[in-house]
DNA sequence: ATGACGATTTACT
DNA sequence: GTAAATCGTCATA
């Protein structure tokens, strides 16, 4: 992988397929954000969930569930659904499929790779110092040090102010660890289904370990 | 009109 | 470890 083609987005047809095949895929991309004063944010995806759709029981789509809030779940494969939780929190999902099928790869945890004292900065809460995955170590915190909300909802992923591009993938799949998906409800079997996918031994994924 | 509920994070014991 | 914070959304009435 070149030094300039890790800026290359990521094209379409690679997000067509589903969501669980597709999410190891997202490991090592680059998420670039550039922000209206011109600042680029980069940082580089190092865990991630697949969420199947209407027969996952912990999907926002579950049972073909669609209101304005999950809408922008059911756009084409490339789309970002951005959702806002716990009355405090925002979390990011990359669509993927076709458009109407409703499957998506929730962003968990990154590196950063550039930008990081302005992430940095948008991280600081009440003047503490940030220790060992607080700059992007949840879907919360992700959000949070690159600046994104609803109002990025429905964004096309090829386009800034928000571009996943082809970065650093992880080609060798013995660095790739799986296990149950975090912080669902009660849902049956899908509670244990193995859809949590982290680069192995990284510093900045989330808890619990996998 | 109302109430229950989060794909979480943080602070505190 | 446990618990509080905090509010948009949606199902129910």
């Amino acid at each position: 992988m070149t030094r300039l083609s890790r800026f290359k987005p990521v094209a379409r047809s690679r997000l067509q397929g589903n969501s669980d095949d597709i999410a190891p895929m997202l490991l090592g991309r680059f998420l670039v954000r550039t922000l209206d004063d011109g600042t680029r944010l980069v940082v580089r995806i190092v865990e991630v969930e697949a969420y199947l759709g209407m027969h996952d029981r912990a999907s926002h789509c579950y049972n073909g569930h669609r209101t304005p809030r999950v809408e922008s779940m059911y756009g084409v494969g490339g789309t970002l659904y951005v959702y806002f939780t716990y009355g405090m929190h925002h979390c990011m999902n990359i669509v993927t499929g076709p458009r109407d099928v409703g499957q998506a790869v929730l962003l968990r945890a990154a590196e950063g790779v550039e930008g990081i004292a302005e992430m940095v900065s948008n991280r600081k809460r009440s003047g503490k110092r940030l220790g060992p995955r607080d700059l992007a170590g949840g879907p919360g915190k992700l959000c949070q040090a690159l600046g994104i909300d609803r109002g990025l909802d429905g964004h096309d992923l090829r386009h800034p102010p928000l571009v996943l591009t082809q970065g650093e993938p992880v080609t060798d799949e013995a660095q790739i660890v799986r296990g149950p998906r975090v912080g669902l409800g009660e849902c049956g079997d899908a509670k244990g289904w193995p859809l949590r996918f982290a680069i192995k031994d990284h510093p900045e994924v989330s808890r619990p370990r996998i």
